[in-house]
DNA sequence: GATGAATGAGGCTTCATTCAT
DNA sequence: TATGAATGAAGCCTCATTCAT
C-alpha cells in the first residue's frame, strides 16, 4: 500500500513543513518534493494532484491527532474528566508541532469550498467523539439534558478551533495548554454564577 | 474623500457579489469591474491593489455590521439582554445577507496570514463590544467575576463564528436566528446542570 | 472585428514563419509571440489558445489560397483550361511560399484526428471548386459522363497534394510549376495510349 | 536476433494497437508496455527510444504488406492487370486491418520530418513495385512512353493515399476495396472521353 | 534478460497591474 | 478621471528514459 511506503511520509512531512514556512499559496509543488529530497515527478506516483497532497496532509495529521486524543479519553472515566482531557490534548499536540499548528489553523483555510468539505468529512470522527462525551455527561446527570446536541458540538469546536487560531495569530507568543483548566470550565460553567 | 464616490461603492458591491458567486480564486479584478460596469484600470483609481478591494469590502461591511449590532445593544439596558442582542444580530444581518455570510466565513479565509491580520484588526471594534458586554455583566454580578476576558472574547466570538460557518457550509438550510437563544443559554450556563 | 486588427495578422504570420522553421512540436506560444513581437499573454487576447492558432493559421492562408485560385479559375473559358489553372495556381503559390508550403504539407499534418477534422473542413471551398471543374466538364463533352464524382475529387486533391508534399520533402530543389502541364495531362488522359 | 524473439513481436503488435485506439500522441510508452505484458524497461531492450517503436512498426507492417502485394502481382501477366491488383491489395489490406489503416493514415503522420523520412525510406521498395509496372505497361505497349515516371508514381501513391486517408476520415463507413476498379479506370483512362 | 520506481526537463495559460490615450 | 489593450511572470503536471536490483 501506497501509504505505507517511506516517501509517502515523506512527502508529507516536507509538505508541513513547507506550507507552515511558506503559506498555502506559496508552496509549489517544487519545493515540497525538494524539502522531501525527491524528483517533482516523484510527487505524482504518490498523489493525484497539487490539492490531493493537502487533503492527504489533513487525513494523516488529523488521524493522528483525533487517535491521539481518542486513546487519551478512553483512560478517563467519566465526562467532566474527558472533556478536559479533549481540551488538554487538542491544545497540547498543536503546541508541539507549532508547523502543523500553523498548517491547519491558517493555512488550510485558504482552500476551496470543495477541499473545505473534504477537509470536514476528515474531521467527523473529532466531532463524533465530542457528541459522545456530552451524551456520556448527560448520562451521568452532569450535563442539562435538555442540550442541543449538534450546536453543543459546534460549540464546543468553535471555542477550541477559534483559541487556537488566536494563539497562532499572536504567533504562538503564550502558553495554550495552560488556558485548558479555564476553557474547560467556562463551557462546563459558562459565564454565570 | 474617494471613499463617499459613487464608484467606490459601485465596485464593493460588486466585489461582494462576484466573490460570494464566484468564491475567491475565480474572483478576477476583472469580473469585478465589469460587475461594477466600469474599467478594469478605473479599479485602481479607487484601490491599491486587489488585496486592498478585499479589506475594503470587509471593513465597509464590518462597519456597518458592527455598528448595526452596537446601535442595537445600546438600547438594552443589562449585560443579559445585550449579549442576546449582539448573538441575534450577528445572525440576523449574516442570515439576511447570503452573499456576505459566504464571504465573511468562507471566501474572505482564502488569503494568506498579512490579509488576516488586516481583517483582525477591522474585527477589533466588534471584539471590544463583546469585552464591554462581559464586562457590564461582571459589575451587574450576573457574571463571575473570575473571568479571563481575552479567553471569553474568544469563546463568544468562536461560537458565534463556528456556528455561521457550519450554517454556510450546510448551505444555509436552517434557521439560523432561531439558534440565538439556545446559544445564548450555552454561553451564559455552559453545560452543566 | 478582431481579425482585422493588425496583431491579429501579425501573430498569423509569426506562427507561419515559426511552425515552418522549428517544426509543429517545438513551435512554442512563447516562440511565436517573440517573432511576432508581442507579449505571450497578448497571444491569448486573439486567440483561444495554442490550437487555435493553427486552425485559424490554416483558415486564413488557405482562404487566400481558395480565392486565389477560384479567381484565376473564373477567367478561363472552359473546363480544360480551368483545370489547368487550378494546378498550376496551386503549385505557384505554394512554390513562391516556402513557409506555407511546408507548413500546410508537413506541419500541420502533425495534429490530432480532431483538427485535422477543422482542417478538412477549411478545404471544403477548395473541393467544391474541383468538383466544380470536372462537372463543367462533363456538360462541355470534354469529359466522360460516367465519372464518380467524389471519387475524381479525391484523385485530383491526392495528386497534386502529393506532389507537392515530395517537392517539400526533397527540399524544394526542383521547380515545381513546370510539373503541372504534365500532371493536367496525366489527370485528363491518363496513363493509356 | 532480436526482431524475432516473441517480446519483440508483442510489443509491435501492442504499438499498433494502442496507437490506433488512442491516438498517437496519447500512446504513451507505458501504455504500449502495459497491453504488451512487459514493464516499461522491456521496452528499451528491444527499442532504442519511442521513435524507433513507431519506425519499426512501420517497417513490420509495410514489409507485410508490400510483400502481399508483390506475390499477388508476380501473379499476373500484365500490366493492367497488375495495376489492378496492386490497388485491389493495397486497398484490401487496410480496409482488412483498420488499426492499421488508421495508425498509417493518420496517426504515423503526426511524427517530425525526420520520422517521416524514415517512413518514406520504408516505403521505397512500395514506390518501386509502383515503377516496374508502369515501365512495364511501356513496355507491353500499353501505356504512352512519353510518360514522366516520377511523377507518374507520384500520381499513383498519391491517389491510393488520400482515397485510403479519405475512407479513415470518414470512419471507414463505406467499401473501399470496391472502389478499386474505378481507380484502375481513371488513373490508366484519365478524366477524358 | 526483466523489472518498475524514480527522474526532471519543459510549456501553455492566467490574470494583476500598467500606461498611453 | 476614465479607459482597456498590452504586459510577462510564474507553476502544475506529463512522460520518455534510466538504472539498481
Amino acid at each position: 500500500m501506497k501509504k505505507n511506503k517511506p516517501k509517502y511520509k515523506q512527502i508529507i512531512e516536507a509538505a508541513v513543513e513547507v506550507i507552515a514556512e511558506n503559506g498555502y499559496h506559496a508552496s509549489q509543488v517544487s519545493k515540497i518534493a525538494k524539502k522531501a529530497g525527491v524528483a517533482d515527478g516523484t510527487i505524482y506516483l504518490y498523489f493525484k494532484n497539487k490539492e490531493d497532497i493537502l487533503v492527504s496532509v489533513f487525513k494523516e495529521k488529523m488521524g493522528q491527532f483525533v487517535e491521539q486524543i481518542s486513546t487519551s479519553i478512553d483512560k478517563k472515566q467519566n465526562a467532566r474528566e474527558k472533556l478536559l482531557t479533549l481540551i488538554e490534548k487538542h491544545y497540547y499536540q498543536l503546541a508541539n508541532d507549532h508547523h502543523l499548528a500553523i498548517v491547519t489553523q491558517l493555512e488550510l483555510r485558504q482552500s476551496n469550498k470543495d477541499l473545505r468539505l473534504q477537509i470536514n468529512n476528515v474531521l467527523k470522527p473529532y466531532l463524533t467523539e465530542i457528541d459522545k462525551i456530552v451524551n456520556e455527561g448527560i448520562e451521568e446527570g452532569l450535563f442539562r439534558d435538555d442540550l442541543n446536541l449538534p450546536l453543543v458540538r459546534q460549540m464546543i469546536f468553535g471555542i477550541l478551533d477559534e483559541t487556537v487560531t488566536n494563539w497562532v495569530m499572536k504567533d504562538q507568543k503564550y502558553d495554550l495548554v495552560k488556558q485548558a483548566s479555564a476553557v474547560h470550565t467556562l463551557i462546563t460553567n459558562g459565564l454565570s454564577k
